[in-house]
DNA sequence: AATCGGTACTCACTGCCACT
DNA sequence: AGTGGCAGTGAGTACCGATT
């Protein structure tokens, strides 16, 4: 019994061991097994992965194709016809193609190429445009250039004519040839016609044939609007006398301009009368008057030479300190003098933003007609530029050197003015194919674009806060004249401004503007009323 | 007819910088 | 060290139209 029970204890024991041996078979064949499957499943990511990939070729592929049916012959983003556009529309029409024929022939060749030209923007649909004009003559030719923006402020570009002679009447009949070709390249819908009657606003710089064109122009485009609109003897006098009126705006960059000239001269005059009372001592008789700038400014020219960042870095003396001293007195002198010149200027350049001008009251029609009117007159400026780096380019004979110079005004923005723009801007192949001289003068030209382009957005929160906040105002009541502080303005309430008065910590809400307007506040210089300095009134005159 | 106000271009000069 | 190219600057000039 004792031995069977050994017995079948040794067999278990056997099994046991048995087991065992088959347990770590079964663990590493298990292992095994595990690995394989590891390694199957990386397979299957990479290549899900692969396939993930090539489906957004696939995707890419396909949309290229898809993109490559549509023409582009006109830029929806800058909402003009691309460069190539214009420049085929300019060889069709070398080779004695008529203006009228042109689109039906780029129509012709699309199809040819199984191609769909994308949509062209009508307009003469439009209204309330903005009509921008500017001359300009290099080497004893002058040129015109007009462009137009509408209520969204896009830009297009309606002519940049030759012309021999630069009065007002020569403007005027240019102006008419670009609308007749209008009207030509659209057979007989008055295209060019109705464009006219759109226009609502010119911009231009205040040279004296722009002011007469613009007399001109609202006359031809009276004549128009008799023929173009239905029913005109129909209408009232007032009705025709809206419809027929324009508005007229002048650049605000050439204002600005206009400021440091005025500046400079009364600087000057200040120097000049100044130096009278008070002669300097000195044994260089040349020093004292030399040229037509004045004394400060070319100082203001030196110093910030000498003193301002990044002009020259070597003199860099960037520490500036303002502290009262003996100077105040005359700075004060100046300053009056600055402004009586600029009130000059206000007077003559802003006469119709000033009140007793037609612009004073803000008319609320005139404000949703003069919608589409940028601040400036740098449009045509902009095309002017595109045309002269194709005439400039047009005078290098060969194309090599045409391609030297392309590359190397690129490589000049691109290095030198560390122009911030699209990279493919300033490459010279893509995928390892060199470019044409077309492609590459159309990046030159975007970049010039880019870089004189400024924001012409305007930013509604900067023109929105009053220059009344912040400053300290002498505030007339009928109890008496109090100093105040304004503080800020009421949110939500753009009129009303919070203001706080010397000796009186409670926060007062007005009418600022009003009260501005009436002549009741008048701003102050802190210092200046503490110090009570007997101000010299100073006019020119 | 002369002057004024306004715009734009050309020319000469200057200082800076890179290249030789 | 000398030189050429380049941009910025001021002066001069042309031109147009309005005003005196």
């Amino acid at each position: 019994m004792e031995r069977e029970l050994k017995e079948k204890e040794n067999v278990i024991q056997f099994m046991n061991n048995e087991q065992k041996i088959k347990d770590t078979d079964f663990s590493k064949s298990m292992h095994v097994a595990k690995e394989k499957l590891g390694k199957l499943e990386e397979s299957v990511n990479t290549l899900k992965a692969k396939n993930k990939d090539l489906e957004e070729e696939n995707d890419y592929v396909r949309n290229l194709i898809q993109d490559n049916n549509l023409l582009e012959l006109y830029d929806e983003t800058s909402n003009q016809f691309t460069a190539d556009t214009i420049e085929c529309v300019m060889n069709l029409q070398n080779n004695n193609i008529s203006a009228s024929k042109i689109g039906e022939v780029i129509r012709t060749v699309c199809s040819l190429c199984k191609r769909q030209p994308n949509r062209v923007e009508d307009l003469s649909k439009k209204s309330n445009l903005t009509l921008y004009s500017d001359e300009t003559s290099k080497f004893g030719k002058s040129f015109e250039v007009f462009a137009v923006t509408d209520e969204d402020k896009n830009s297009y570009l309606l002519g940049l004519r030759e012309m021999n002679c630069k009065s007002s009447e020569t403007v005027l009949e240019t102006f008419k040839d670009i609308l007749q070709d209008f009207n030509d390249l659209c057979d007989g819908n008055d295209v060019g016609f109705k464009v006219l009657t759109a226009i609502k606003n010119t911009m231009s710089d205040r040279a004296s044939t722009e002011k007469k064109f613009q007399n001109l122009l609202e006359n031809y485009r009276t004549t128009i609007l008799t023929k173009i609109i239905d029913g005109w003897p129909m209408l009232t006098e007032e009705e025709r006398a809206a419809s027929s009126r324009m508005n007229n705006f002048f650049c605000s960059l050439h204002l600005l301009v206009n400021f440091a000239t005025v500046c400079g001269e009364g600087l000057k005059k200040f120097e000049s009368l100044y130096l009278k009372d008070h002669p300097i001592q000195t044994d260089d008789e040349s020093e004292t008057e030399s040229g037509t700038e004045s004394g400060t400014i070319r100082l203001l020219r030196t110093s910030a030479k000498s003193f301002s960042r990044g002009v020259d870095e070597k003199n860099g003396v960037y520490k500036q300190t303002f502290k009262p001293d003996e100077t105040d007195v005359m700075t004060i002198q100046v300053l009056q003098a600055l402004f009586s010149c600029m009130l000059n200027l206000l007077d003559r350049q802003a006469a119709d933003h000033l009140p007793g001008g037609k612009y004073f009251s803000k008319p609320t029609d005139i404000s949703a007609e003069s919608k589409s009117v940028l601040k400036h007159n740098k449009l045509p400026e902009l095309f002017l530029s595109r045309e002269d780096i194709k005439l400039k380019l047009e005078e290098i004979p060969s194309n090599a050197e045409k391609k030297k110079a392309l590359k190397s005004q690129l490589n000049f923005r691109k290095n030198v003015l560390l122009q911030k723009s699209d990279k493919s801007y300033f490459l010279f192949s893509s995928k390892k194919i060199q470019k044409t001289i077309p492609e590459l003068t159309e990046q030159l030209c975007k970049l010039v674009d880019e870089s004189k382009s400024v924001a012409t957005v305007e930013s509604s929160s900067s023109s929105q806060v009053s220059l009344l906040v912040g400053k300290t105002i002498r505030h007339k009541f009928t109890e008496g004249t109090f100093i105040g502080n304004v503080i800020s303005v009421v949110p939500g309430f753009v009129k009303w401004y919070n203001v706080t008065y010397d000796g009186d910590p409670a926060v007062y809400v007005y009418q600022l503007q009003e009260d501005y307007a009436d002549g009741n506040i008048e701003i102050v210089v802190r210092w200046y009323t503490a110090h009570t300095v007997a101000v010299v009134t100073f006019q020119f005159n």
